[in-house]
DNA sequence: TCGTAAACGTGAATGATTCTTATTTACGAC
DNA sequence: GTCGTAAATAAGAATCATTCACGTTTACGA
């Protein structure tokens, strides 16, 4: 928002939120977060600001975990681990997927591919 | 099942289905392609049955698409690519993901990584 | 000050999935 | 064969994340 302006105000604490966690959020998760600073925070506005966003490609969904979506506000291309256990979700920043296996993956599915997930699955050092 | 037995029928024909299709499907659409055969057979079941089954490492999750989950009955590893417009996912037997990778996962994420997903996103022929 | 459109809060609606409960089924012991 | 038992099931209610509908608030420009 442009300095001064109220407008948008909780539009712009979302997507800050989510920009500066690594935490990979639910809209829950976004929504406690939040509402201490922003007591009259709803979770109807959680969800249509990050259904915006990802629309807008300022986010992407990580996809669900355990029933519940999870959120990125890092759109740059990383891997993922996902503790089946407790859910955490958390980046690996040192690998990563050649860029070419793109075009690859457009050959064989005869498709636009536009990005891919990498994410293992395991079992985090807390859980097990 | 045991050869003569009857115990088991609807169970083994949801495991069945999932391990002949390549087409990743959901809950529903298993419910739906078993439903002329198995007139007297509930959705309840292939619900209870695909949990017991991802338990015991039957079948895979796919994940969540358009917020419904899709199982693919080929456990081996391979690659996924699913189309954001029709919901479609095929496989890409082409590509695969370096087996050492799951090591330099477990490494970095200090976790017991045991598998993982490599899915491209993007639109089908059909779609765009 | 007024009009307008975007952003929002609230609560109802939706829909996939899970749970509960009573029923059916197969099989072993007698 | 009959009875007891445990697994598998059908049916429908319950749950819970997410979306929708609608009336209200807010900011800004005319």
């Amino acid at each position: 928002m442009e300095p001064g302006s109220k407008h948008f105000r909780k539009r712009d604490a979302i997507l800050a939120y989510l920009r500066t966690t690594d935490q990979h959020p639910s809209a829950e998760t976004v929504y406690a977060s939040l509402k201490p600073q922003i007591p009259d925070l709803s979770l109807g506005t959680v969800y249509r600001n990050i259904s915006l966003f990802k629309q807008q490609g300022l986010i992407v969904s990580l996809g669900s975990v355990n029933g519940v979506e999870r959120y990125d506000g890092n759109i740059d291309p990383h891997v993922h681990f996902v503790c089946t256990g407790c859910g955490t979700i958390s980046d690996l920043h040192g690998m990563h997927v050649p860029e070419e296996l793109n075009a690859a993956a457009s050959r064989e599915a005869d498709a636009m591919v536009d990005h891919c997930h990498l994410t293992f699955h395991g079992r985090c050092r807390e859980c097990c």
